[in-house]
DNA sequence: CCAGTTGCCGAAACCGGTTTCGGAGTTTAT
DNA sequence: ATAAACTCCGAAACCGGTTTCGGCAACTGG
């Protein structure tokens, strides 16, 4: 059961307090910052344990403070792994944050709601993490409820309806749709069509907002048979453009709320004979790598990972450290990424709705693209 | 410094120890197997345990044992990003085995060579973890060279020159290679060209082998001119094509040993009015999610990471265990998937060069595409 | 029947910290 | 000068476990 151990003996606190001729109490008042402790002896202390290069066992601190000094992410790895390309910027935001304050990141993975929630509740049971980063909110969001109910400190990747207690940090996800519909509109396009991720994220609610806000700024119409939802994947995007691109009346531009979801798109234009960023407009937002390999580049909104993964452990941090929720919220704008997917109207909605209607009847019998 | 903190008390070994009319030595010692507890009483040990929802806290058992049951992985961030899209499925793998061993991973990143081995020794100082998987082996790695000599338990996920000490899990990506020249041999290829990742990284001289041995295989001439190395990313692998396309005789198929290098080679043919998969061909190495969206999508090999997270879990907590790191060395086959860039041979090597010539005049006024 | 094992558990030390309590020495107020 | 109030630190309990040690009772063997 042992072996394989390490050899060199660390330096307690109690080493820092023999070669100091005081007790470790002491010194680890000193350490922690108390008032009963003289400046001269605290001064002695910081120095002697500088230079004999101690630092504290997190865990046996943990044992009496209750706190592990570790933030908990959870990831959902079933959910149409959107995480992904997320993941690496993210992650060495957070625990850049995290260890610049002595603080460690633990990650878990859960493969389901309830497995989600019992991850969580064992992290915390086993006090192996003090809080929680929740990426991707939910409209419902049983975490929440759940970590709210338990009093554990969290803080979220996005926003939520139900505000009591919860902190967060987000990309203006509506602000982004507002400047993509102006977008288009500035290129000639009236007939602009939104389609949306799932209903369960908090976020599509904003976005979908974003969508009608711009529509209306532009002075166009809305009409809710361009307007859809539920696209987060390859495939649900591209059945989307299958049907809006099948109307009498087909969009001429599509904004999309998802970048995977507008790679579907492509697949559908592809298979009509349609040339994205000409014949028909996409801009899209989340800002993934596949993105930049499409063909055309994909046009969108681009979201910082690293500094959205550094703010919220600040955040969390701050949060376990007691701070008021409503105190740690912060927002902030995406970033456009001028790509080729996008361009001036170049056919009218009718003549689109032609060439979709021709290329229907040749892909009865052929099959097959070419490039 | 407190507040929102949890409420809800825990159940201590202590409490089961009470409520069973036991001392918690005993309690402790039945609930770890020791020998000298009467059956009966391990029995209702245990049966209160879980009746009572008892689970030790690991921070109190660290300070005894030494032991934080925790695996430290450290993804080095400014590494071209190649992590990215290895992440997710490595993740959940990952802590999938851990969790079942009621184990937990730590993560953190390292921007630089130093940062990573203070990263390491830090994490192993503060007893954070009992030891590391190691991604992306180098053929000098001086995170070996460190934990090595630290005593500290580690497994590679790659292979490495100097076995002492190290166990691994790897993918046999010399055997895809060799795959991958006889699946061009098969097509009518006989050109064939390496473009290899970076040589400081050991895969490379693994993979440079499989090439060879897959060109000695099929019987084909090896020309040291259209084999180079050094692209990792979408600018070399770009940079290799262009050399390579230049060439008197150019390759007519390219194997590349990095997918996002593999992308760059789509850049250079287009920008050359080269057709992917039919005037050239090319197969690649990783299974990228990127390589999917191309177009045409990218034939490559790939490895399923998730399995490979789960079993290197599984090594290193049997590392800790004790077990020899001879015992602890595992290989596996990389996946083919047969997608659309490449074909038979359809252009001459020499028709090829005539196409990359004409295309260069051309080239002398426009200029577009960015990303 | 008695000495020597063996089986089984309690007592207590221990791990490396934190935190409470109290008291000695010094300063301030009266 | 003395009482009261501070300063500052030692002593010891404590956190929640693990591990060593020793001893009692029940078996053995001779």
């Amino acid at each position: 059961m042992r072996s394989a151990g390490r050899s060199k003996q660390r330096i307690t606190i109690s080493d820092v307090a023999k070669s100091l001729g005081l007790t470790k109490g002491t010194v680890s008042r000193a350490l922690n910052g108390y008032p009963d402790i003289a400046e001269v002896t605290r001064n002695r202390v910081q120095k002697m344990a500088t230079t004999l290069g101690y630092s504290p066992l997190s865990h046996a601190q943990a044992i009496r403070t209750g706190y592990a000094k570790s933030i908990g992410l959870v990831l959902q790895v079933d959910e149409h792994d959107a995480h992904g390309p997320f993941l690496a910027g993210f992650l060495a935001g957070v625990t850049k944050a995290a260890t610049s304050e002595g603080w460690t990141l633990t990650v878990a993975t859960a493969e389901s709601d309830e497995d989600m929630l019992r991850t969580l509740a064992r992290l915390v049971d086993e006090r192996k993490v003090d809080g929680f980063i929740l990426p991707r909110t939910f409209v419902e969001d049983p975490r929440v409820e759940f970590l709210r109910s338990e009093g554990v400190p969290f803080v979220l990747y996005g926003r939520t309806s139900d505000t009591d207690g919860c902190a967060w940090y987000d990309i203006l996800g509506e602000k982004a749709m507002e400047a993509a519909v102006q977008r288009f509109h500035d290129h000639g396009h009236t007939r602009v069509a939104f389609v949306n991720g799932g209903p369960q994220y908090f976020y599509s609610s904003l976005r979908l907002q974003g969508y009608l806000s711009g529509m209306a700024v532009s002075g166009l119409q809305i009409d809710n048979a361009i307007v859809r939802s539920g696209a987060d994947t390859v495939e649900q995007g591209a059945a989307a453009a299958e049907l809006l691109l099948a109307l009498p009346r087909p969009p001429t531009a599509f904004l999309y709320a998802v970048d995977m979801a507008a790679l579907g798109f492509y697949r559908t234009a592809q298979s009509l004979g349609l040339s994205v960023g000409s014949d028909v407009s996409v801009i899209s937002y989340d800002g993934v790598p596949e993105g930049a390999f499409a063909d055309p580049p994909l046009t969108t909104f681009s979201v910082n990972r690293h500094r959205a993964g550094q703010r919220l452990a600040h955040l969390l941090i701050e949060r376990i450290h007691g701070a008021a929720p409503e105190r740690l919220r912060e927002t902030e704008q995406a970033q456009l990424l001028e790509r080729q997917s996008d361009g001036p109207l170049a056919l009218t909605s009718e003549e689109l709705a032609e060439r979709v209607h021709d290329s229907a009847h040749r892909r009865s019998s052929g099959k097959e693209k070419e490039q």
